[in-house]
DNA sequence: ACAAAAATTAAACAACTGTTTAATTTAAAC
DNA sequence: GTTTAAATTAAACAGTTGTTTAATTTTTGT
């Protein structure tokens, strides 16, 4: 499966990506995005076909790579602890800077509307479990982890968390004064991914 | 603020909620919810003036109550563990039953396109957040809780497992077997929300 | 039984949806 | 320079969208 897209189709997936997070995938209209990017309509299908697999192809340039990073953080010789930090770290940096297509793969399109006969999406999905896995399997064997954790839920509340902080943005900006892009960004970054990193660290260690 | 409809406006209200849980918001027309809960297409804007109202009026009808439970549980006599297992108990078994509305709430909402001059909604949150954090204060002042805890994050965790959970509920019923709907919500009801504590409690009392 | 109010209907409204067509322009190959 | 392929365009397509209208039926109050 190639990801080569010429300059054209990327810039019509940039601004595709934009307004999709602005106002959602069924919000969003191909004369919205052709407009933006200054181009005809019929542009969109004429290089990818339709609307859903201009979407197909957003998830597939933007999703690109994440599976490299994994395996190269799989083979650093780190502590348990640190690894997961570092995992923690990874993932909320990667899909903060790509908010917009990773909410519409876990949330918009979790809706039954869109089959979605994205088999890569599911695979790609399993295979970052599996990272997990092997980081927590490595702790336990270390006797670092207790050995009662639900392997498949940790995912749940990392993202989760991120997720649902980001999706009730103007709540926590009003709450925690985050008033321009960069003050927010920077929260994230520091503040919460250290709150998750926390968390999944008590989670991890914590007896009884 | 009155919260009385009569029968036709609840029938609407409650297909409204399957329909929008099932396709999004603006993936469901007014003619998919007049045409399911077989009434005209007008029955709407008669009744509710728009279809932005019309889903208002679905938030307040799905939200009301919310706030004497919580208030209830501030005032019953428990330990600290036990009042946050009971409060995140609470939210995910309300959550999960009204699942499609708090969706929409949380996520579709939250993009830019629906202005949500939903004022009510942002109460809303802030309440419970103070009700989070009288919890916490309290099994601070006990010795229980650490102190060092960004309690608006707590919530992010709690709710924000759930939701990617339940999101991403085809690829977690093909992983962990949760065939028929009943399993399905046995697993929320009792794992998933066993999760969510254990993850609460060891974030909250785990000290290094 | 009658009048007033409420509920319900079909039809029309204009605007927008994703996609396709056929004509035209631009670029590449030879 | 001519031919072939790629890129771009405006226009049209057939549906769907949320909302309003005006007419009709049903219910209510007296």
């Amino acid at each position: 499966m190639k990801t080569e897209f010429n300059d054209k189709q990327i810039q019509i997936l940039e601004v595709a990506e934009t307004l999709f997070a602005e106002k959602g995938f069924d919000g969003t209209s191909i004369r919205d995005i052709s407009k933006e990017a200054k181009i005809n309509i019929a542009m969109v299908s004429y290089y990818f076909g339709s609307k859903e697999r201009l979407l197909e192809a957003l998830i597939l340039h933007k999703t690109a790579g994440l599976k490299e990073q994994l395996e190269n953080l799989l083979e650093e010789n780190l502590e348990p602890v640190a690894k997961i930090n570092k995992l923690i770290e990874l993932y909320i940096n990667r899909i903060n800077c790509n908010r917009g297509i990773y909410r519409i793969l876990h949330f918009e399109l979790s809706s039954k509307k869109h089959v979605l006969h994205l088999q890569s999406f599911s695979d790609f999905k399993k295979v970052n479990l599996k990272s997990l896995e092997l980081i927590i399997k490595e702790g336990q064997a270390k006797g670092v982890f207790r050995k009662d954790i639900i392997i498949p839920l940790i995912t749940p509340t990392i993202l989760g968390t991120y997720f649902h902080f980001h999706m009730n943005r103007p709540f926590f900006e009003e709450l925690l004064d985050l008033k321009t892009e960069t003050l927010y960004n920077n929260y994230i970054q520091n503040d919460l991914t250290k709150h998750i990193q926390q968390t999944i660290k008590a989670l991890l260690i914590y007896e009884n």
